[in-house]
Parts: structure tokens; C-alpha cells; sequence
DNA sequence: TAGGCCATCTGGTCCT
DNA sequence: AGGACCAGATGGCCTA
């Protein structure tokens, strides 16, 4: 990812916090509630009560007394977490957006994020790559929008750092690109 | 049982 | 300052 404008981000080492496995679950953990009941053919529902449990994670040292300054950190840390386990709800959401318009061929298994991701984007490929076909033999020549449109990808594909093979740059290698990912997803490789 | 995938926690960094 | 974003760590569930 990083795909923002920022520069890179050295992180720190990590700093194993001493684990307290014990008093590591902070009475303020929340049961979880969770928008989403995990809607994949996989049910999972001991996840939400092991995270609010503080297993899966590094832990935290036990808090050290009601009223202690620490309480209040803790209590930062929760509302923290929340909004997270927020973001991240979103975010699956999108994902689970996304998985209901693409065309895949295994409908009964749950396409994984990685394949989301990889078949939103041939699929994409594969369409402009059809709009592109379509429009340019509608209008040979000069005239209408076809070849300035394929121009003009050919220029986002050059722009997009080279990083396309010899048959992705024709509108076809798209296409098989993309039917032979489905079949890969088929096949279960 | 190993490996893949996932949810959650956590702390650092960036942005508003 | 507080929230958003990000990535590492951890452990659970599932499948081959």
C-alpha cells in the first residue's frame, strides 16, 4: 500500500511491552458488538470475544489502580481500538462491495481480499479494454472519440510506469488475462 | 499438521 | 490534540 503522497515512513522497532497475560484484558473491553456478523462461509465466533479479550495483538501491562493516570491511557486505548475495529469494518465492507460486482466463477467460496483485489482490477482492464474495441471500430478514422480514447490509455499505460507486459498492451491480453485468472480461481490454484 | 486468511490489538506517524 | 492511517504482532479458524 502507501499509496499516499507521503514520504516513507521508517518504523520504529519494536518494543515487545512485557506481556501480562494474566491482567492483560482490560475490564473496559468492549463484548464487540460487530456491524458485521462475518458474513463469509466461514463463521467465526469466537474471533470477536478472543480481540475484545486481548488475545491476538501484543498486550498491554495491566492497569495499576482505579483513578491512576494509566486508567485514562487505557481508556484511550479502548476508544482507539474501537474506532479501528470501525475502520476496519468499513474497509470490509468495501471489500464485500466489491466482491458482489465482480463476476467470479466460484460463488460458493468467498473470494479472499488478494483475489478481490487482483480480479477487480483485470476485470477493469478487461472492460476498458472493451469499450476501447467497441468504440474505435464504431468510428474508424478521424472521426468520434475512439482513437483519442485509445490514445489516451495508451498513454496512462506508458505513464503507469512501464509496468505492463508485451500482451497487456493489447485490448485482448486483457481479456484472456482476465478469463484466465477466473479459470486459475477455478481450478482452486 | 502446516499454511493461508483473517480480526484484533498496538504504537508510530501523518493530517486536520 | 485527537483522529485517521498504517503495518507489525499475535492467535484463531479452516482447508488440504
Amino acid at each position: 500500500m502507501k499509496t499516499k503522497n507521503r514520504p516513507p515512513r521508517r518504523r520504529a522497532p519494536v518494543q515487545h511491552t512485557e506481556a501480562t497475560p494474566g491482567e492483560g484484558t482490560p475490564e473496559g473491553s468492549l463484548p464487540n458488538p460487530g456491524p458485521e456478523p462475518s458474513k463469509g462461509l466461514r463463521s467465526r465466533p469466537a474471533r470477536a470475544a478472543a480481540g475484545a479479550r486481548g488475545e491476538g495483538g501484543r498486550r498491554r501491562p495491566g492497569p495499576s489502580g482505579p483513578g491512576s493516570r494509566r486508567d485514562s491511557s487505557i481508556q484511550r486505548r479502548l476508544e482507539s481500538n474501537e474506532r479501528e475495529r470501525q475502520r476496519m469494518h468499513k474497509l470490509n465492507n468495501a471489500f464485500q462491495a466489491l466482491r458482489e460486482v465482480i463476476p467470479h466463477v466460484r460463488a460458493d467460496k468467498k473470494l479472499s481480499k488478494i483475489e478481490t483485489l487482483t480480479l477487480a482490477k483485470n476485470y477493469i482492464k478487461s472492460l476498458t479494454a472493451t469499450i476501447l474495441t467497441m468504440s474505435s471500430s464504431r468510428l474508424p478514422g478521424l472521426e468520434g472519440p475512439g482513437p483519442k480514447l485509445y490514445q489516451h490509455y495508451q498513454q496512462q499505460q506508458q505513464g503507469a510506469g512501464g509496468t505492463l507486459g508485451a500482451t497487456e498492451a493489447q485490448p485482448q491480453g486483457h481479456l484472456q488475462r482476465y478469463s484466465t485468472q477466473i479459470h486459475s480461481f477455478r481450478e482452486g490454484t
